[in-house]
RNA sequence: GUGGGUGUAGUUCAACGGCAGAGCACCGGAUUGUGGUUCCGGGCGUUGUGGGUUCAAAUCCCAUCACCCACCCCA
């Protein structure tokens, strides 16, 4: 019986977990000088968190969810998202009382039941950012200025950063009713799904690909016209702030969340060239979502970003971001005496950190070499029954083809390789 | 959930009704302790799967599955 990988999933093999494991490290790193600390929450949770956050009319929650029972009958979801665990365990642990602040990043597998397609996957991989605890703009510049300078410092500068404000529920329901002013005259013209969206969700009118649709949008009312006094100065001066770290950004009134959680800020990072999905990271600000999940009212922002695409799109641009590890040094050993004297020497240069490639499979010199080359050693060690005898090896630098003997000490050896990388 | 395209060796692809092949990769060898180049040798693979048409199917037809692309949605 041979099986098949899950639709819509994918393997990292050998040959690109340096490739996952460089961005991933880099993500990291890159947060952390931003101040922030990472945390992992579990991959499933209650399927209600993710209905009362991302809301029960949104596309994730009516058909989007991995939803499974276990055996008492609590019914869970695999995360479609990572927002709402992380506002969860925020709560749960009282993470507020800590600092008034909470700088969060996480990594890890998300899982959307949706047709593949060109950078759209059932289990994806996301990075992500959240700060929790304060409305000052200046985190929604910082925020942002995170998920666009990393891309930069990988070398992708081929991005569009689009911005926008969805306002707050005040003036999203002012909002929605000049919409539907606007559009009203001409629902008939409307296609059949911006006919339902008319009256359950009239903002996605401006997301719908139909041509006729489309036409329709230009003249529509803009949300920026549409916000009230606080939510006008907050959207300034998040585009302030960007100006002030020279982060280019455009405007786009049309930018619309799918989730519901979302408030003000709301951007995207597009990079074209990765087909239809050509959003490499989205995010917003979301002030009423923790308190809708059971915490304190508190403000919030954060982003998140998807590392498939990303990595098609450094492939895109032939950006040589990370290099393929390579063994320090390839084993070649002459006799089956020197085989089992050898070990504890190959043992002891592992445990010293170096990488170290052998193989007993391998019986004749040729192959030995041939297999140190193949695997990109910068060294070979050669003991044959002589040098055991004299306790040395031949170090020999594969590059050069110079050749010294020297004692058999791990340490030694570890030193000399180290000093000439 | 709806459309379109594609499934042949590990991989990239040929063969397009008549004997299933090549490049790359992989393994071995070219006088027994020194590699990369070169040369030689090594391939029966349920042609994704199951039916059907035909003297004959990888090739035509149907179904199914998978992948790719698009709608939708989004990372």
């Amino acid at each position: 019986m041979k099986y098949n990988i899950p639709r819509g999933t994918f393997d990292i093999l050998p040959e690109d977990s340096y490739k996952w494991q460089f961005l991933q490290d880099s993500f990291r790193k890159f947060a952390i000088c931003f101040g922030y600390q990472e945390i992992t929450t579990p991959i499933f949770e209650v399927s209600e968190l993710f209905e009362r956050s991302s809301g029960e009319s949104s596309d994730v929650v009516q058909k989007e969810m991995y939803r499974f029972c276990d055996k008492k009958g609590r019914e869970f979801a695999l995360r479609p998202e990572g927002t709402a665990p992380v506002v969860r365990s925020y709560v749960e642990n009282n993470l507020d009382k800590l600092s008034k602040r909470s700088k969060l990043f996480y990594l890890g597998p998300m899982f959307r039941y949706d047709r593949p397609q060109a950078g759209r996957y059932r289990q994806f991989y996301q990075y992500g950012i959240e700060f929790i605890g304060s409305n000052n703009p200046y985190y929604d510049a910082e925020v942002i200025a995170i998920s666009m300078l990393w891309l930069n410092s990988l070398g992708l500068n081929k991005l569009r950063l689009e911005i926008n404000s969805v306002g707050c529920p005040d003036c999203a329901v002012l909002y929605d009713k000049a919409l539907q002013e606007y559009y009203r005259p001409f629902l008939g013209k409307l296609c059949p799904d911006c006919q339902n969206r008319f009256n359950t969700n009239p903002r996605r009118l401006l997301d719908c690909k139909v041509p006729s649709c489309i036409e329709l949008r230009d003249d529509a009312p803009s949300q920026l016209n549409y916000l009230d006094e606080p939510c006008e100065k907050h959207f300034e001066a998040v585009c302030n702030y960007l100006q002030a770290m020279k982060i280019k950004y455009i405007i786009n009134p049309r930018i619309v969340r799918g989730l519901d959680y979302y408030t003000n800020t709301a951007f995207e990072i597009v990079y074209e060239g990765l087909g239809a999905q050509n959003s490499l990271a989205g995010g917003g600000r979301y002030n009423g979502l923790i308190e809708q999940i059971g915490g304190k009212s508190v403000p919030a922002i954060g982003f998140a970003g998807g590392f498939e695409r990303l990595l098609i799109a450094l492939e895109e641009e032939k950006i040589n971001y990370a290099e393929k590890p390579k063994p320090d040094a390839y084993l070649v050993c002459l006799g089956e005496n020197v085989r089992l004297e050898v070990l504890t020497y190959l043992n002891d240069l592992r445990i010293k950190g170096l990488i170290v490639d052998y193989d007993p499979d391998k019986n004749s010199m040729k192959a030995q070499f041939k297999a140190a080359d193949a695997s990109g050693a910068k060294y070979a060690i050669i003991i044959g029954e002589d040098e055991l005898a004299n306790k040395t090896i031949n170090l020999k630098n594969l590059q050069t083809g110079e050749q010294i003997r020297v004692a058999m000490n791990a340490e030694d050896t570890k030193q000399r390789i180290r000093a000439k990388i």
